[in-house]
DNA sequence: TAGTGGTCTAGACCACTCG
DNA sequence: GAGTGGTCTAGACCACTAG
């Protein structure tokens, strides 16, 4: 990760400046469970802002599940069950941003393929369309945990080599910087199957054991279908998510 | 649902109609897929609000997955493909609103209880402290494709016995009458496992069969556990997220 | 009634994109 | 350079909560 060396940058955007003032706050333990922050008009005058730019940092924190708002009362510290349920987000972020350079995956194949018609339709491109196949085994502990399946979207006129992509060293920084990849979003589908004699051998795992399947197709930020991941864990391997319930007045 | 007539009530806070009215218009076909939406100002001038509702309207709608914007370009439709993912909310409101009144369920047991040690570590509440239990099949078209074991946090004085229950008819219904049960946020945790001899017979399947387990707690608006509860799926049925990567500036 | 968060306004400037 | 979304300001009023 590119950290840089001071958090509460104040050159970067004043909210989120101020949203990340009040996380170190609550994350050194100044405040209790579900203690009442000051009030975004005190916040807005100790920090010589806007009550607006303090809504905004309040609302990235309540993103973040660092806090929760009630309407004529206040805004509260969550407990900290919720605060370390932020993983929702890891799970993509770690598998964009930092893959690649994750410590823990054996490379089974890289090869660039055509796309079939069952992906042709997923990733919404013509039948035999240039696509990069990546296949591995994620390792924690030096252990096998999942298969990872996963087809690329490439230009109409790419061409890609395996050659090229080992001597490039890191996949993912080939793709973005030749093709701009840049993932923003990603739908996942999540269901149970039992694994087969291919993925139980690669698992070290009997035939038929259960297995966590997770589809996902991940979208640029132009939201076009980019990528198409086919991921199988083994029982204890756990996936997490934070839902809210905001019902937008439909 | 208690749906309103007029969808677009100009009553209703005027970011939340003006998302409607558009959300309408991209619905309706009246906007090509990755069609720009008219400029925001040009939006505030139409509908004779300011600029900044119109840019809540926006954001309602980013979240909502129905548009996407492009810093210096302009707001644009998503594909349909994304618009069709608003499921990720679904499956919780699907689980709170509307449960209890969901055709295709068989009740197996609903029962006053008290917390064991694990359930008074996940639920913040002290051992033996009073719970509901409800546990129940949910079936598909009259076929089994689900298990639900849900422990509900009641009042530390409640008494709620099964004939009162039964009495009440809808359980959820009780739950928020008497004890303001008011659903927030959850945050579920999903894996694999291989169904045991009772959950196989409850489904009919066969023991060993894979099936996706999803826990789940559920925390109120003041962010307290008020639930837990434990869900096997026999495969085939899928579970939807759509996840983001807004990476904040940590 | 006083204090809180939620919405809305009308402007300003910045950062980015594209012809 | 013109146009766009992103941020920020300084106010106003509304809706809700509590003593």
């Amino acid at each position: 990760m590119d950290h840089k060396p001071a958090e509460l940058d104040p050159a970067a955007h004043r909210y989120v400046w101020l949203a990340n003032i009040i996380r170190d706050a609550v994350k050194s333990g100044a405040f209790r469970e579900h203690e009442a922050l000051p009030s975004e008009r005190d916040l807005a005058e100790k920090y010589n802002v806007s009550r607006d730019t303090v809504r905004k940092a309040v609302r990235l924190m309540r993103e973040r599940g660092v806090v929760y708002s009630d309407h004529g009362r206040g805004n509260f510290v969550s407990p900290a069950i919720v605060r370390g349920m932020t993983r929702f987000i890891d799970s993509f972020s770690e598998d964009t941003g930092k893959r690649g350079s994750v410590a823990g995956q054996t490379l089974l194949d890289v090869a660039p393929t055509g796309a079939s018609l069952a992906l042709s339709g997923l990733l919404n491109v013509p039948a035999g369309h240039p696509l990069m196949r990546v296949k591995r085994i994620r390792l924690i502990d030096d252990a096998p945990v999942g298969l990872h399946d996963a087809y690329f979207v490439l230009p109409r006129d790419a061409v890609l080599t395996r050659a090229q992509i080992e001597r490039a060293g890191s996949l993912y920084k080939l793709l973005k910087e030749r093709f701009a990849f840049t993932p923003a979003e990603a739908v996942e589908n999540l269901s149970a199957t039992a694994a087969e004699a291919e993925d139980a051998a690669l698992l070290g795992i009997k035939p038929g054991s259960p297995l966590l399947v997770c589809e996902r197709i991940t979208l640029s930020d132009r939201r076009e279908p980019i990528e198409y991941c086919v991921m199988k864990y083994v029982p204890g391997y756990r996936y997490s998510t934070r839902i809210s319930a905001h019902s937008d007045a439909d």
